[in-house]
Formats: C-alpha cells, sequence, structure tokens
DNA sequence: TTGTAGGCGTTATCAA
DNA sequence: TTGATAACGCCTACAA
C-alpha cells in the first residue's frame, strides 16, 4: 500500500471530523464506493459475502448517507414538495400530517410551501420547490390553472388534490363533494325544512362548486325551488361564515336551516346567528361540512359531513411513492358519511 | 478558441437541456464561475464591470442557483429545520406560519418535522434535519432534555421556544406563561369567585408549569389558599379538557370558575359542562389561554390570554436569521393580555 | 481583483 | 459481479 499524504489533503478539505462517509464504509469494509452505494440502492446483484461485509460497516461506523450528495448525485433528493394554501388551517393542517407520516415510512421527507390561496404566490411556491429538486410535487386544490400544472408535471410526477387533471406522471384524485352536500341538504330536508339556506365557498374551485351542486341536487329531488336569495358565497373562514349569515338576514328571508359548505364557517355562522338572537338548533338547524374536530366540540356540536382530511394527505402521499416507483396510482377514497350531532332537529310547527 | 468534443462530454451527463448552471453565466459574462460565485455571495469585492456583466447574464439566461449543490459544496442548505410536535395542531400551525413567512424573506425554506410528543420522535426528527444538512435549528417546545437539546447547538445554531437554555450558538425565548396565567385567575377573582378549579397541561413541561405558578400566583395574593381537589391535569387537546371536567365533577366538589389553561382543554371543558348540565357562564365562568381563532368562535366566545402565536413563530425564525449572520438575537414578546369575551361573569349570589 | 483546481458525498457509466 | 472514473453544480484555498 502506498503511503498517502493524507495531513495535505485534510488540510484543504472543511469536512468536519465527525462525519462518516460512504467512501469510508467501503474503505472498512474493504470494498468500492460503487459497491456500497449499490447494496443501497440495490441498483444491481452484489455477492452476499460483500453484502453483509458493507452492513457490518455500515453499523459501526453509523453510517447514515447524505440526502444533499445524493441529490446532487443522482437527481433524487428523497423530498417531495407539496403545495398547500394555508399551513395553519385546521384543514390542511391534518392532510400535511397525513402526508408527512405516510412519506416518513418511505424516507421521504415533505417541503412544505404556502399558496395562500393565491396564484402568484403559488407559482413562486412550485418554482422553490422545483429550485429545490424535490423528486415530485403535491399539489393540494389551489389557484393554478390546469395547463400550468400540466406543464410542472411534464417535469416532475405529481399528485393533485381535488382537481380533474391527468397525464403521464400526473395523478388526481378528489373527495365526492357533490354526494356529501346532497347527504347534507337531504338530512335537512328529511327533518322538514324546505326553506334551507346556503353558504357555498368560492366558486372558483371545484370543490365549493361540487358542494354547491350537491345542495341544487338534492332541493331539486325533493321537489324544493332552489331561492337565489337564500345562497350566499363565503370564503370557508369563521369570519366568512359569520359574514354570510349576515349578509343572508338582511336579505329579511325566512329560513329554518342553514347548511354552511364547510366546519369553518358552519362554526361562524353559529355565533352570527346567536348575535342575532337565532339558536341552534331551535330557530335554525345548521349543518357543516369536513368534520374536523371543531365540529365535535363546537357549541352545540355539529352535524357535519365526514372527510378523513387525513387520510386524504396520507392517500395523496402514497399516490405519490407509487408515482415514483413508476406505477400508476389508484386512490379510492371513503365515500362521505352524514354525521348528525346536535345542531340539526325536525322541523316543529 | 478551441473546439472543445462537447457531444462526448454530453453523452456522459445526465443533466436535463435546460438547466441553466453557474458555469454558464461565467461564460457567457465571460468570467471565470469563482468570480460569479463572489458576486452570488458577496465573498470577495469584485470590479464593477465584471458585476454589471454577470448580473446582466444571470438576468438573461434567467439564472437560479442550486441549493442542492451549494449544500454540498458550501455546507449551507439556506433550509432551516423546525421541530415541532403535531404539524396538525391549530396552535403549532400558526407559529408554523409565522416562520415560513418570516424565513421566506431571507431565502431560506422551512423544513418541518414532527416531534409528536415523543422523546424517540423528536430525536429522529432532528436526526433527519442534521442529515438534511440544515443550517439552523428551531425547536418548539419538546421532550427532549435540555442537555441533549445543548449538545445539538453545538453542531447548529439552534432556537428554543418555551425553554430556558442558552449556548453559544443557543438562544431560547418564551412567553411569560406566568403572568398570563396569573391575568387569568385575577380575573375570576376580581369577578367575585372563590372557588376556581384548574385544568393544567402536562407538568412535564415548563409552560404547563408556569401557567399552573401563575395560577397559584394570583391565588395566594388574593389570599385564597389553593385546594388540591380543584385541580386536574390535562393534555392541551380538547378530548383532554373534556375529561378533565369529567374528573372534578366526580370528585363533587363545588366550583363557579374553570381555568383550563389553554383554550383546546378549555372547549372541551365546555361541552364537557354542557353535558352536565351545567352551563357556561351561568353555572361556571370559564377563561381558556392562547387566543386562537377557536376562542372567537366559541360558544359563548372564549375570554382567554391573548398570546400571539404566528408573532411567537416569526420571532423565532427573525432570532435564527440574525443567529446565522453571527448576531446575538434579542426577542422581546409582547406581555400577555387577558381578552375578555362572554364566557366570564360576575358570580351571582 | 481574478482564475485555477480540487473537493463536497453520491450515483452512473463503462470496462473488466 | 466489481471497480475506476467522471460527473452533479457550486464553493474556496491558493496562486497569480
Amino acid at each position: 500500500m502506498t503511503a498517502r499524504t493524507q495531513p495535505a489533503k485534510r488540510a484543504l478539505s472543511n469536512r468536519p471530523e465527525g462525519v462518516v462517509t460512504l467512501e469510508r464504509v467501503a474503505e472498512q469494509a474493504g470494498v468500492s464506493p460503487s459497491t456500497v452505494s449499490r447494496i443501497l440502492n440495490g441498483t444491481a446483484a452484489v455477492s452476499q459475502a460483500k453484502k453483509d461485509a458493507v452492513q457490518a460497516a455500515i453499523q459501526a461506523l453509523g453510517f447514515r448517507p447524505n440526502p444533499v450528495a445524493r441529490g446532487l448525485a443522482g437527481g433524487r433528493t428523497l423530498s417531495i414538495g407539496v403545495v398547500t394554501q394555508i399551513i395553519s388551517s385546521p384543514f390542511y393542517g391534518e392532510a400535511l400530517l397525513g402526508i408527512e407520516r405516510e412519506l416518513e415510512r418511505a424516507g421521504y421527507v415533505p417541503l412544505f410551501v404556502s399558496g395562500n390561496w393565491h396564484e402568484d404566490d403559488e407559482r413562486k411556491a412550485i418554482e422553490t420547490l422545483l429550485s429545490r429538486r424535490v423528486d415530485g410535487v403535491i399539489v393540494l386544490a389551489g389557484r393554478l390553472s390546469d395547463a400550468e400544472l400540466t406543464q410542472v408535471a411534464d417535469t416532475l410526477p405529481m399528485i393533485v388534490v381535488g382537481r380533474q387533471l391527468s397525464g403521464p406522471q400526473l395523478y388526481s384524485f378528489s373527495f365526492d363533494n357533490r354526494a356529501g352536500a346532497r347527504a347534507a341538504t337531504q338530512h335537512l330536508i328529511e327533518q322538514g325544512h324546505r326553506r334551507i339556506a346556503f353558504i357555498s365557498g368560492d366558486l372558483l374551485h371545484d370543490d365549493a362548486v361540487e358542494r354547491q351542486n350537491g345542495y341544487f341536487d338534492a332541493l331539486a329531488a325533493a321537489g324544493i325551488a332552489a331561492d337565489p336569495d337564500l345562497i350566499v358565497q363565503g370564503d370557508y373562514t369563521e369570519a366568512g361564515g359569520m359574514l354570510a349569515v349576515s349578509r343572508l338576514l338582511e336579505r329579511d328571508q325566512h329560513f329554518t336551516a342553514l347548511f354552511a359548505s364547510n366546519d369553518q364557517m358552519a362554526i361562524g355562522a353559529c355565533l352570527g346567528l346567536h348575535r342575532r338572537n337565532l339558536r341552534v338548533p331551535d330557530d335554525v338547524s345548521l349543518v357543516g361540512f369536513d368534520d374536523l374536530i371543531m365540529a365535535r366540540y363546537a357549541m352545540p356540536p355539529l352535524t357535519t359531513v365526514r372527510q378523513s382530511v387525513y387520510e386524504i394527505g396520507a392517500e395523496a402521499a402514497t399516490a405519490m411513492l407509487s408515482l415514483l416507483r413508476g406505477n400508476r396510482p389508484e386512490v379510492q377514497l371513503p365515500a362521505p358519511a352524514l354525521v348528525v350531532r346536535e345542531s340539526t332537529r325536525r322541523m316543529l310547527r
């Protein structure tokens, strides 16, 4: 073995003492770095003897591959970009948790960036993700055009939740918002309500439109004419729900039930009604949508449409993982289920 | 200029066509790569002429430095690890938003990992972060021992929220939980309440202990003996708050007011009281802590202690940034403020 | 002030 | 099945 001028080489390096590299593992195991890499990635067949030696060396040295270097060399960073809207929202929070947990099992890490319900922010978010060389992107709803999204998907595997898109590396799935909203409205109708007000979401978004359609469906099925005066648009926030109720009440139209197209607006609406001395459910029956934790602890506990947001996140992650493996994902979300609590009651009269 | 065998080189490369590298910028600007790097990082003085040329080239080519490569070469990844407990919690969600927004302004990206209130998870989370070569770590509360945290801080700049730690690269700050809890309790006392129950958090955590201390402080100051029968431990969740109320009620101790040491437990407690036919505030005055959005929309709207969680996150990020610049951070959080809403009232008798 | 050259820790290609 | 060797895109010590 020829003596090497270790120190000279060291002087130039800014690598911390303790870092265990793949190279050191190779040395210790008496094989070449490539072999170690192959074992790590299962890229090629390796003799059992060397496998064992390398595994032992990895254990002994406590080696952990450096994802940054991997990213540079192999083009894989083991990270998945996630475009969420507002990270602090109770809705998205649940989804992110599902994503994180599921990705973790495969050694991936999510990179969360917020779109803030704003096209420009979303575009910037995706750009950030691209520059970080994520291996794929999960998009939760959002405002970006289908065209733009599809274009990004040409570069990178992509999962979109809440839209209808598809492509070679692009898969999307949605919760059945329409059926859920139909069930909610139907429940109210079955309770004897005929004047059922509705707070929609921002109709720029598919899910909001679908929920509204579900509302119309149920009314139509029961032979009730939809009354535009009973419909207001909200923005999926508590404040928006409260505001919507005010606007509704100002119209001076009588209603005995109210369907808010998400829980947050329902909670806001509840307070709005309270302020006008209208009691839930005595004066107005109230239904929400999502079944967030807040629904269970609302006062009164809120009747709502259950959608497992956590699961949606987890499924999105699973789908991404299978896209990455070159498979075609196939997501089957549970059907919407109405959860009847105490904010609705049979109409008395 | 000597002709180079471009194609041969290309064949080996797996770099996508469109990627603009620093090298290309250098070429275009007629300078060496190092010069471009220097301009980008302000590492050394460069003549104005070259600066201009390089800037122009960057513009023309739309060059964006590759953070992955930067990370490998320079050891900086422009990413900050954030150890949160549960990403889906309304409390942490707000903080994360503050962190994200603040870091973004400096070109940094947060890497969120969940500790799940579990020591092992937290340790693993930090390890993930380290292996991803983050430039610094922000820890929100958590279960890891001070010693372990301090040790990590030897390697990496660290900001800890909700603990008392310090070191060369370590800065921590906390909200004044004690003063906040004192104010909350005092408010109840001023309303004429003497039998004030208390739901604590997990006393493994400083903030929970401090809030309990604040409760004791106020009682002592008013000459009221603390009654252990009026104190139960919760876990900062809605379910925990509800459970705590049950346990309290089973003890058959009379109380006219209840201070839950966070909003989520207060909301849970509210439902628990309701289940036993106790009305808030008619039968029991209720105070929470945090002033999350849910407090504002609770039924009745919840009196609570305001702490700007968003701001705490933003401050943590700012502090990290200044640590990174080699400065000593100095965080000044707003003092706790009681927000009186409708869940408390003067005791009638 | 500027350029050259080597290195960061992996992966991928090619030859053996 | 294995090992050299050349990237990946950028930074930095050193020399000029």
